[in-house]
DNA sequence: GGATACATGTAAGATGTTACATGATTGT
DNA sequence: ACAATCATGTAACATCTTACATGTATCC
């Protein structure tokens, strides 16, 4: 019954949304629409199959349809909940930084939510060094080819180089921001929803 | 028998190389597992299936395999150099910028080779415009909404925004070194191949 | 002779895109 | 009444991932 595949990018962000409020289908579709979360496709061939395979995963309950609409609401479970924060506190790999860099900016994004601020901490060791050895690889390689390549082949290469020294100069500042934190709400996860008499889905 | 869907990305990528130097499957895989172009996938089950598209599209031909090997190489033909052209030389959209920004470097990279000087500096233009317009955008809301949001949200936001501005000073730096590079092999594309006796595929 | 790299491919399955379908609600 | 927006979905299609299959050349 459960999906046995690992869930996509857009199962987690619709996680990570869920688990700061309850929405439709449709507001998610507004939200990838109209706000800097157009990263993601507003298609509701997307969308809704997607809201589909997270409840038949049971991280996630559909509200019945309210009030004689057809709008049903959908809210993060304790099974959810539960995922989003594997999903989140995964070590940083090498892997990740080149292959799906965005991902790594949309885990931290929903950090703050479900993480505590040693593990925000730990993200941020990990995308430092993982940012920095790409850097060098990225250094070296332009070193030994780059003379040879018309020019704007070597500025699409550098234009990748600014864009990995921006991200560690980030990673560094947000070390220092996180780490002057005071200790507050971020400061560990917030239980989770205790379970109530029956859950349904 | 031609495909009617637009090319993938994957597809205009592998153009791009064989526009530099005819290659064999193998090769193309190589250069995406190895080499910074390791941003695609080296998985034959999407390499080889586009390279046949390729073929049907009639814009790269095959080689039949050489020298008792199986081994075929490609080599790109004279259509294929014109649906690279335009893949390159279309305008830089802010719908690119949004969804797909990785694909806008990638042209970049390739139009040294097949597109003219005036080409190159207007996609840079284009680039600087529509990256100034998304990062006022990202400005609004950030100054709008980031006050209420946990410490992640709000890192990850600018995160994206210090992204978004180092991209607008590459574009004009990029500007200054395609505006000072001296008239010569860039200055107009080279020439499509005369068409020989008869072009195999 | 056996391991490793070379070299090309297929099959199953999941995801996503595009386009279409359907109907309720709201504003004019 | 009509249009626009709200709201949810399906169907066809193409692509990609993962895993497997197959065989050759080369090195030790």
């Amino acid at each position: 019954m459960r999906p046995t595949t690992r869930a996509t990018t857009l199962e987690y962000a619709l996680l990570g949304i869920l688990d700061q409020d309850a929405h439709s289908g449709y507001e998610l579709r507004r939200l990838f629409a109209d706000t800097p979360l157009r990263y993601f496709s507003d298609s509701p061939g997307a969308i809704y199959p997607a809201l589909r395979r997270l409840v038949a995963r049971r991280w996630v309950a559909a509200s019945a349809p309210a009030g004689g609409r057809r709008r049903r609401t959908f809210r993060l479970r304790a099974q959810g909940r539960q995922a989003l924060r594997a999903w989140l506190t995964q070590p940083v790999t090498a892997q990740a930084v080149v292959h799906d860099p965005d991902s790594l900016t949309l885990r931290f994004a929903f950090m703050g939510q479900a993480a505590s601020i040693a593990e925000i901490k730990a993200f941020l060791v990990g995308y430092e060094r993982e940012m920095k050895a790409q850097l060098q690889v990225l250094r070296e390689y332009h070193g030994a080819l780059a003379r040879g390549w018309p020019l704007t082949g070597r500025l699409a290469f550098e234009h990748g180089l600014a864009l990995h020294e921006t991200k560690l100069a980030w990673a560094r500042t947000a070390l220092r921001a996180v780490g002057g934190a005071k200790r507050g709400p971020d400061d560990r996860p917030r239980p989770a929803r205790r379970p109530g008499p029956r859950d349904k889905g």
